[in-house]
RNA sequence: GGCGCAUUCGUCUAGCGGUCCAGGACACCUCCCUCUCAAGGAGGAGAUCACCGGUUCGAAUCCGGUAUGCGCUACCA
C-alpha cells in the first residue's frame, strides 16, 4: 500500500450489532492489522428517530468481546474526532453550504406528503421511483425550511474500481437528486459518510454489498466537493438459511446472543471470516494471528453466504476441546451459575468444576451445553424415570441385586479413584453374570440419572464416594427394593 | 418497473483454459475404537460446475443471451 491504511467500522446505533454487521467490522480490522494500519470506529448516529438507547455500548462490547480493538473512536479518542457524527454537524452543514453556493446542490421544499404521492403515482405508472426534481431550478426562498438535495448530473456515467468487484459502471440518468441534509439539520448517510471519510483520511472503505448501488452517488459527491475518494471494497452479504438477508427471525443473530449462548469469541471470529473469505482449498481453522497474517481482499468472494449454524457449532466444539481445563472451567463458571437448575448447589467450587471440565469438554459444543451436560454433578436429588434403570433389559430383582452388590463394593474401596473403581466393578459384572455394559449402564443411570454421560469410573471418582452411595441408595428405593 | 451484481455437492468453499469424469469442510450414512454419549480414525453417498449458444485443438474457467436469486431504487443506514 502506498498510503497508510486507515479503515473504519461505521455502525449506526439502531439496534444490537448483528452477524453481518460485525463480519464487516472483522474484515476491516483484519485488513488494518494485516497492513499495519489503523482501525477506526465511528458511530453514525444521524438518524434521530431510529436511535436505540444502549446500542453504542452493545456495539463496543461486541467488538471488545471478539478481540477487535480499535485505534481511534469512542472511549479511546484520536486525532480525527469527534467519532460520533451527531457531534460533527457543523462540518456537514459547511460542506452542504459549499455545495449550495457552488451550484452542486439546491434547497427542496417538497413536503413528505407530496413526495409520497409522487412515488405512489410513479409506482402505479410502473415508472422508476425517484425525486422528480421539481425544486431543482427554484431560486432559494428566504426563511423557509427545506432539505438540501444533490444536483445529480443527468447525463454521462459514473464508474469506479471496486477492489472486490472490479470495474462498476452506472448511468447517471438512473440516479435521482438524493437528499444531503435533512430538515432537522442532520446529514443523510451519503453526506456524512463522504465528509467523514475524507476528514478522517480513510484510505479504504470496506462495507457490505448493499452499498454498492450507492457508491456512484458517493463518487459524484466526492468529485463535486473536490475530495479524493477512498478505495472501495464491497463485501458479500450474509444470508439466513432461507437465503434471505439474515434477521431476527432466523434466531439469534445479535453478537451478544452468541456470547450468551456460550460460543467462544475465537470460534465465532474463525467461523465468520470463512463467510466470504478463504485461505486455500483446505485450511479452515485459523487463529486470529494467522488470520491477520493471511488476510487479503483478493481472496474475498463475491457471492453471498448462508449462515450455517451447524458448522458454527462444530467449530465452537473444536475450539472448546482445544482449551486448557482451567481455562474451560473458568469460562464455564458463569454459565453454570446462571443455567443450573434452582435445586443445584449454588456455591460453585472451583476445584470441583476443574475436575468436571475434562469430562464434559469433548461432549459440549457450547458453554451453555456444558452447563446442561454437567447438571447431574450439581444436583442432590436426581430426577429420572425409574424405568431407565431397567433399560439394559435387566429384571427389577437383578438390577436391585447388582446395585446392592455395587454398594458393598464401593463401601469397601480404599481409594475412590477411577482405576480402583474399575478394578472392583469390572469383576463384579462377571460375578453377577452380567455383561459389563449392562452393569455399567445401570450404575450410570443410578449415579447420573442419564443413559448418556461421561465415562463411568471417572465420573464416579469426581462425584465422590458419598454422593455415589447416596445415589445408589436412591436408585434402590426407586426400584422398590 | 429501473439500475447493479451474482450463480460449483443441502451449506461454507477450492478452482483463475489442459494436471478436474471438479478438491476440502459442516451435516448425513457405514465401519473401527468403546461401559453409554461424545471425541478420534477409516470409508461412503452427494455437483451433468443455473440454462442455451459461441470462442478454442481443449472451458467450471473467456464471450453473448436466458432464467433465477440478491441488493439498491426513503428527509434509514
Amino acid at each position: 500500500m502506498s498510503e497508510p491504511v486507515r479503515v473504519r467500522y461505521a455502525p449506526s446505533p439502531t439496534g444490537l450489532p448483528h452477524v453481518g454487521n460485525i463480519r464487516t467490522a472483522l474484515f476491516n480490522w483484519l485488513f488494518a492489522r494485516h497492513h499495519g494500519g489503523r482501525f477506526i470506529v465511528r458511530i453514525e448516529d444521524t438518524d434521530v428517530a431510529r436511535k436505540v438507547e444502549g446500542a453504542v455500548g452493545a456495539i463496543l462490547d461486541s467488538l471488545r468481546w471478539l478481540g477487535l480493538d480499535w485505534d481511534e473512536g469512542p472511549e479511546v479518542g484520536g486525532d480525527y474526532g469527534p467519532y460520533f457524527q451527531s457531534q460533527r454537524l457543523e462540518r456537514y452543514r459547511a460542506v452542504a453550504q459549499r455545495l449550495l453556493d457552488e451550484g452542486h446542490a439546491y434547497l427542496c421544499y417538497c413536503s413528505p406528503e407530496r413526495l409520497e404521492e409522487m412515488r405512489a403515482e410513479q409506482v402505479r405508472r410502473k415508472e422508476p421511483p425517484g425525486y422528480d426534481r421539481r425544486c431543482r431550478d427554484l431560486s432559494p426562498a428566504e426563511g423557509i425550511a427545506g432539505v438540501v438535495r444533490f444536483k445529480t448530473p443527468q447525463t454521462g456515467h459514473t464508474e469506479f474500481h471496486d477492489l472486490i468487484w472490479g470495474e462498476v459502471v452506472f448511468e447517471n440518468s438512473t440516479l435521482d437528486d438524493f437528499v444531503l441534509l435533512k430538515s432537522d439539520g442532520y446529514p443523510t448517510y451519503h453526506l456524512a459518510n463522504i465528509v467523514d471519510d475524507h476528514l478522517m483520511d480513510i484510505s479504504h472503505v470496506l462495507r457490505a454489498e448493499e452499498w454498492l448501488s450507492s457508491t456512484p452517488r458517493h463518487i459524484l459527491l466526492y468529485s463535486a466537493v473536490g475530495f479524493e475518494p477512498p478505495q472501495f471494497a464491497h463485501l458479500p452479504m450474509i444470508l439466513g438459511d432461507d437465503r434471505a438477508k439474515l434477521s431476527k427471525r432466523h434466531g439469534a443473530t445479535a453478537i451478544t446472543d452468541f456470547r450468551d449462548d456460550g460460543y467462544l469469541p475465537e470460534a465465532l471470529v474463525n467461523f465468520l471470516v470463512l463467510l466470504g473469505w478463504s485461505l486455500d482449498d483446505k485450511t479452515e481453522v485459523l487463529s486470529s494471528q494467522e488470520l491477520v497474517r493471511h488476510f487479503s481482499l483478493e481472496r474475498v468472494s463475491k457471492t453471498a453466504a448462508v449462515f450455517n449454524r451447524q458448522k458454527l457449532d462444530w467449530m465452537n466444539g473444536l475450539y472448546l476441546r482445544n482449551l486448557q481445563s482451567h481455562d474451560l472451567a473458568g469460562r464455564a463458571m458463569p454459565f453454570l451459575s446462571s443455567l443450573l437448575p434452582p435445586e443445584a448447589e449454588r456455591s460453585l467450587d472451583g476445584d470441583y468444576v476443574l475436575q468436571i471440565a475434562p469430562l464434559i469438554q469433548e461432549r459440549a459444543r457450547t458453554l451453555a451445553e456444558f452447563a446442561e451436560l454437567a447438571g447431574f454433578f450439581f444436583i442432590d436429588e436426581l430426577v429420572y424415570d425409574a424405568g431407565l434403570l431397567l433399560g439394559g433389559g435387566l429384571s427389577r430383582e437383578t438390577a436391585a441385586a447388582a446395585l446392592a452388590a455395587a454398594r458393598e463394593g464401593l463401601h469397601a474401596l480404599k481409594a475412590f479413584d477411577a482405576a480402583s473403581l474399575e478394578a472392583v466393578l469390572r469383576p463384579l459384572a462377571a460375578e453377577l453374570g452380567l455383561k459389563t455394559g449392562a452393569l455399567f449402564g445401570l450404575l450410570r443411570v443410578a449415579v447420573t440419572g442419564r443413559t448418556a454421560a461421561p465415562p463411568l469410573f471417572q465420573t464416579m471418582a469426581v462425584l465422590g464416594r458419598d454422593r455415589c452411595l447416596g445415589r445408589i441408595e436412591a436408585a434402590l428405593e426407586r426400584l422398590g427394593a
